[in-house]
DNA sequence: CATATACAGTACCGTACGGTACGGTACTGG
DNA sequence: CCAGTACCGTACCGTACGGTACTGTATATG
């Protein structure tokens, strides 16, 4: 192998920046019909020069997987100390985060793409989307569900089947849909209603007497 | 137009039917990697009929999207005279279906294509398969909800949003995984635990005093 | 100034694939 | 026996795209 950029922080130049966007807006925009001749182009760089830097097609696809990644790091909600107004107002944000970038259409695109390469045997990408998505906020949110439980507030045997239920109490039929290229109402009040209406129903499944689950 | 066989019941002939199989079972193998001179080579016949009978490539796998959903005609449900059991075990039956057909690796292959399609713009595939997948099992199940309510044993506004959070509880991420290429348990078994814990799930949410949601 | 590096721009190559054309074969109806 | 139809198999065409090579230019270094 040669030339393969690593993407872990500050090993890439401004340059380099430049054409991951690049690459992360027309893969927006083509979806498919993505093109490394067409990304030279908008990025106004030579082909030789992408293929020096990424190696090869699969390589620039990752590398972009990768930066668009590094871009949605979120703040952490803290598993200190856990009150019931807390836990809810730490899912209501968990949910609402999750619902974003879901209906965002970088992560619909990226997602598609990863979901393509997946069905050619080449589920690199599909992993790399699954860690940097799915994954990781269920390695953000575990603490704060074992937190809970250990406060009292909830009660569960296993946390990855406690967030397994509640990513699909957020997401529902919205990634999918989304996906198949339905076209639905994605305002962020939508979003931050549905988020809540997520947490409060999560917390009728899991939480105990003492949370603050009394619904409206 | 022209020679764009309708797939609607018996408009095909065995040929054909033939034809739409070996397709259906190299987009599972082949995925991303469909081709028109693959499927005439392993259907035995040449591309030309392959034109004659689906116009061109979108024709034939719309055809064999169609094909497909109309093999799978569940038995329905009867929304008549429904106690606590029998909706519980009507929830049940839905859920399992759901989560097996989910699974199918037919149905990840299929989802894949209309995905792929969706981010080229031609989005038909897409609403294809939302319309055979998610909403015709919603147009089956949104009935017996809804004769669950007359008799007094679940209690919600809008059974499209009720229908939405059924969804979410059964499938949860295990779709998305399936066409990230996530390898993880699918066996019969394990769906019918899981769609039951689901079902019981949804009872605690809608469900009102007198049905049988106690939990083991 | 000489040399090297980095890169844009573009021409080019090989190949894969959608779609078409055509020759050959089997079967059907008159 | 002949005409028509339906079809297989395969050769073929055009094009799009991944990847490479080459040329020209700007900047840096000594």
């Amino acid at each position: 192998m040669s030339g393969t950029v690593e993407v872990s922080e500050e090993t890439l130049t401004a340059r380099q920046s430049h054409v991951l966007d690049a690459a992360l807006s027309l893969l927006v925009e083509a979806g498919e019909r993505f093109t490394m001749t067409a990304l030279a182009r908008r990025a106004s760089c030579s082909k030789e020069t992408l293929y020096k830097w990424f190696g090869d097609r699969d390589g620039l696809l990752t590398a972009a997987v990768q930066y668009q990644a590094a871009k949605v790091r979120v703040v952490p909600v803290d598993p200190a100390q856990l009150d019931g107004k807390a836990l809810r107002a730490g899912l209501d944000r968990f949910a609402t985060d999750l619902l974003t970038v879901i209906s965002g259409e970088t992560s619909v695109a990226l997602n598609r793409l990863a979901i393509s390469h997946a069905g050619a045997d080449r589920q690199g990408l599909g992993r790399l989307v699954l860690q940097n998505g799915r994954h990781a906020i269920g390695r953000r949110l575990k603490p704060v569900l074992e937190a809970g439980r250990a406060a009292g507030l909830l009660k569960f045997a296993d946390a990855e089947a406690a967030y397994r239920t509640f990513f699909g109490l957020v997401v529902r039929d919205a990634q999918i849909r989304l996906l198949l290229g339905d076209r639905f109402d994605t305002a962020q009040a939508t979003i931050k209603r549905e988020a809540a209406e997520a947490a409060l129903e999560f917390l009728v499944l899991y939480g105990t007497k003492r949370n603050g689950s009394r619904d409206a």
